[in-house]
This record gives structure tokens, C-alpha cells and sequence, in this order.
DNA sequence: GATGAATGAGCCTTCATTCAT
DNA sequence: CATGAATGAAGGCTCATTCAT
């Protein structure tokens, strides 16, 4: 008996995400994602109820990995601005290295898949890194704005930052990272 | 294709970007856009060569309306943070005025409609943009960076927050606006 | 303008009971009935939503007409063996001349097409046939069984005539339909 | 093809007849078949051919256990009526006890599985059935009609009886098979 | 032999585009 | 020009059949 095997789902996955940065959310069908991990259009529905699952699934998935690669190394007791530069740096590496999933998740906001309850779960995953900044806000470290537009702020810098870079395939340094890092802290900072 | 009704262009176009802010491009057919726009689907084939070509068209509008404005009531000659104040301005509140247009914008992107060229274009429209800053970073007001970068933070941070505003139907103050600058400033000063 | 025609509905009709009469409701697609209806796949769904539609839509027809044809000419204060004649004759001549109904009715039955409600309605369709039977039998005309067994005993009885006439298309004459008829009264009358 | 197991055959053709009373021909599948008969698709392909082989085999069995259940205790050198009452009986018993034997046949002659050949062989079955009741005609006991018209008179009578006995889930009495009967022998009867 | 995942032809349906009215 | 029915290519999905385990 050939078991069904778990590592085809990470293809056809892989195959999505690459398939959408290429051609964007609209422009991909289920036979094209069959094809680009190799195998035939049925063998997509022995994995996924139908596309919209997979895509659905595959959205879980991205969120997931976002969630898990941004609090990684996080320590909540740690000064303000060192918890904030982990999360920062975390975040931009995370964009960077799984670009296509950044692009996957955009795409999908404004697409017929994605629900307002789907919408509702991305804002829960966050709210450590809200807390987080309210604590700096409490110690007058930065502006008194309501936290919303400084957790906007920074997600828009990043955001931008690294479209730029991939879409012009650069090359980046740390130095780099710190400059942008400064640039966001001084936006921020009181 | 000679039009003789040119408000019909107009109709299609603003039925367009209501669909596609509503179900994104995947999700919108030119009957749709034709029965929006309160006619028959025929006839937009009698103002657009098919659909390429409205998709087209319409970001084509859309961008020149974007770099009409931004530029509004720019004096290239005025004091640097005055100039960059000015066009701050322009683009927050044209990004919050036509929602719409940056939602489709930003769809097409990534979508099978825009090419490169499209792509190389919409930089050019930048430039005079470009040079104010630099000459902002020549004057010592900004920070050292490779110019793209300030850019880029910039755009950034006005996109999330005219999206957050857009979907969670905020209205917003002169005030607000001003502190949002205020904290992008702090972000590109020296 | 070309305006919706109403006739192409009676031709998809018209197809698909040929069509479920030479290969059964299982053998048949919506592009076999296209083809023979003589237009392209997709006119189909401009006159019924679905494949299921189309089927259920013709179900009805089939069993409008088969009613109309049952009762036409009846006259309930008729005495009875002549009432009862004249129904007898409209069944299995309606039965004779629309063959492909009758077909395409026991076809749909056993099908995942029909549902309870549907067959409930069946029902109702021969109630002034089941009361000019009761009332054969208040008057001692027709034996004293449960109504239900005489009308299953006279349909039965014409649905196999009907079924051999037409697979080995035969003749038929007056004096057979007159045979018929007294095969069938001798069963029932008492 | 050389089965080791035959009673797997018989749960196979018990899951077909079963699915096929409760969705019709046009609704079953080989997967359904195999999972209601508790193993696993390919199995099936162990046994059968394909589908089209399963469906005909399945027919002939049926068809066999028919013929096999119509004639038994028959005796033709009883009286007619005597004979003919035995032979009336099995068939409304088997028709009873095997009721999805019996969909399954009327499903089966009009799909695209069973050819005129097998139509044929289907009359055969019936020679004795149809001597034993040219032997009733001789001696004068019946209507001096063709005998295929006594035959089906008689066939007719019973389906439509036992389908409403199967589909309104009633008991029957032999009190209520005599009366049946009698219905059916005064209307062949001279 | 049994299993059930893999295959891909073919079905139902959608939709960009054409064209008769 | 405007209309919307007609067209048919193409997409999502099913399912009979094969085949590796």
C-alpha cells in the first residue's frame, strides 16, 4: 500500500506559493499547481477537499510560520528597546526569507477565500507585540499615539522595505537592517 | 471603437474599482463591471478592446490621477520640510480620498495584467519626488541613506495607515494627520 | 437584440428525452444535449441554471402534460365504465405518443434528480382519477379492494403494453386498444 | 483474475444491488461500491474486470436467481390454473424478497451497460412461461388474445403492485396475494 | 491478494468574446 | 450604438482504472 504522503502537501504548498508570486492569487489554476510539484490534478484532491481548502490551508500555514518566526527569541522582561529591536529584526527576516508567503498572504486579503473571521484570527496572533509596545508607551518611550498607528507604522516600513529588496533581488547586510532599524526607532521613539 | 459617449468610460472605470475593492480582480467578470455600470455587457466591448485592455487602461488612469495629485500645489523651490510636508499631505489624503484606486493598483501588481514595462513606468513618475529628497539628504535635513529607502519608508507607513482607516471606517482629523507625519518625520530627519 | 427563445427551451427538451430514452438518464451529458439541440454548450445555461435544473424543469413538464392528456374529455357525472373508459384510452395513448416521457419519468424516480416532495406531488396529480374509481366501487361496479391496488393494477397493466408496442414498434390498432381495455376491466370489475 | 475468495463477489453484489435501489444506477460509483462492502477500491478490479463487468454479471445473477425463483415446484402437467397460480406467486414473492434485484433489472435495460444481445437472452428465460400459457389458451382458460400481451398483462400487474408494497413499506398478507391474484386471473381469463 | 494513493480523461460549469437583432 | 443571447475554450472537480507497496 502507498500511504498518503504528508511531503506532498509541502510541494503542492510550495508550488502555490511560488505560482502566486509569479502570477499572482487570479492567475493560477489547480492544474498549473499540479504540474509546477509534479504530479497529476487528481492527486491535488487526495490532499485538499478543493482549492479553496488548499488555499485556505495553505493561509493557516503562512500564519503560522509568521506568528512563530516573529516571537522567536522574545523575552517580555527584556528593556523596551531591546524586546522591540528582537521583534523588528525577527519580522524582517522573516519577509525576507519567505517572501512568497508574505505575497501569498496579501494576495489573499483581498480575494473571495479569505473570511472577516479569517481577518479577525490574524489580529489575535498579534497581540503580545501590542502589549509589548503599550508597556514602552507606559514608560514614555514612545509617542503617545494610540499603539494601533505605531504597530502600523512599523509592519508599513517593513512591508515596503522588503518588496523593494526582492523585487530588485538585493543583496542585504545586517548594517543594513540596523539602518532601517534606526529609522523606524527614531519614528517611533519619544 | 469610436465613443461617442465618453461618460460611459467613466462609469466602467468607477464600477471596476468598486468590484474589485469589493471581490479583488480574481473575483470580478466583465459582465459584472457591465451590469454595475448599468448597461449591457456588449457594450463594453464597444469602449475597451477586452478585458486586458480596460484592466489596463484603468491603472493607467488611476496612476496618472495618483501623480496629479501628489504633486499638487508642490513648490520645488520651498524650504525642504515645507515641500515634503506639502506632498506628505497630497498623497495621504489622495490615498484615503480614491481607497478604491490604490486597492486596484496595488491588485494589478500582482496580477497577470501588469508587466514590467507597467512597472518601469510607474518609477519615472517618482522622480521629481526623488529629487526633493535628495536634495533634502544634500542639505544634511535626512538621514544618510541610499534615497529608495527613505522613499519606500515613506510610502510604508502611509499605506497601512490609509488601509487600517479604509477598513475599520475611521474618520480622521487634520491632527491625526499631522501626528502621522510627524512620526514619519522623526523617522527620515537626521 | 437577439431576445431569450423560448422554443430553444423546447428543444433542449426535446433532446434530452431522446437522448435518456437511447442511453438512460445515466448515459447523458449536457454537451450530448447541446449537440443534438443543435447549438453550443454554454446556450444551455442560459435557459436552466444547471444540469439538475434542466432535468427537474422537464420532469415537470412531462408530468404537466401526462395530467392534461389523462383528464382530457372526462366527464365525472359520466356512468362509470365509460368514465373509466375514457381515462383508460387518454393513458395509453398519451403513453403510446410520448413515449420518451414516460421513459424519461421512470428514469428520473430512481435518480438522485427527484426528491420525496416531488414524488408526493405525483401523487396528488391522480386524485379525481382515485375518486371516479371509489365511486366505481360504492357502486359495486369494480371490486371491493383498497383503491390503491386497482390504480396500480390498471397502470401497471398499461405501462408494459406501452413498453413492448414501442421497443419492438408495432402497430396498433383500435380493436387492440379495445382488447386491451377488456383484459383490464375484467381484472377490476367485480 | 483468479479470486481466492468468493463470497467477496457476493458482498460486492449485495453493496451494488443496495446503492443502486437508494441512488439509481446513475448515482453509484466504485468507491461507493467497495466501501459499502467494506474493503478497498482496487479489490473490486481483483474480482471484476471493470465496472461495465461488475453491472453485467451482476445482471445475469440477478436474472438467474429470477428464473430460478419463477419456476420452482412448477409442474406443467398440473391444470392450467394450478400451474399458472404457482408461477404467479413466485414472481410477486421473489419481486417481494429480492426488491432491489428487481430495481436493479429495470435500472439496467435502460443504461448503457446492457446491449440488445442481453435483451434477448432475457425473453428466453420466459419460454416455459409463455408455452404454459399457449396451453391455457388452447384448452380454451384464457382470452384468445397473443400470448406476449397475457404475459406482460400479467408482469405489469405485479411490478406495480410490489413497487408500492417495497416503497411504502407495507406488510402483506397471503390473503392479500389471493385477492391480487384473482384480479390478475379474472382479466386473463375467458 | 489487499490496499488506497496516483492518474488523467471527461464532465459540469463559467466567462471572455462575438454577433444577430 | 446598445443589447444580451450564443459560443466554445478553459477551469474545477469526479471517478474509473492502474500500480506501487
Amino acid at each position: 500500500m502507498k500511504p498518503k504522503d504528508d511531503s506532498k502537501i509541502e510541494e503542492i504548498f510550495e508550488a502555490t506559493l511560488q505560482l502566486v508570486k509569479e502570477h499572482g492569487l487570479s492567475g493560477i489554476t489547480v492544474n498549473m499547481i499540479a504540474k509546477k510539484a509534479g504530479f497529476a490534478t487528481g492527486t491535488v484532491y487526495t490532499y485538499f477537499e478543493n482549492k479553496e481548502q488548499l488555499i485556505l490551508k495553505l493561509f493557516d500555514r503562512c500564519f503560522s510560520n509568521y506568528a512563530r518566526d516573529y516571537f522567536a527569541g522574545f523575552d517580555p522582561t527584556a528593556p523596551f528597546k531591546v524586546a522591540f529591536h528582537t521583534i523588528w529584526v525577527n519580522m524582517i527576516r522573516h519577509s525576507m526569507d519567505r517572501f512568497s508567503e508574505l505575497v501569498f498572504i496579501e494576495q489573499c486579503f483581498h480575494s473571495p477565500y479569505i473570511s472577516e473571521e479569517s481577518r479577525a484570527t490574524y489580529k489575535e496572533v498579534f497581540l503580545p507585540w501590542k502589549e509589548m509596545i503599550e508597556k514602552g508607551k507606559r514608560e514614555g518611550l514612545v509617542k503617545q499615539l494610540d499603539v494601533m498607528w505605531l504597530m502600523l507604522y512599523v509592519r508599513g516600513t517593513i512591508r515596503e522595505i522588503v518588496k523593494y529588496v526582492q523585487y530588485n533581488q538585493l543583496q542585504i547586510t545586517p548594517e543594513f537592517i540596523e539602518q532601517m532599524f534606526n529609522m523606524c526607532w527614531d519614528g517611533i521613539k519619544d
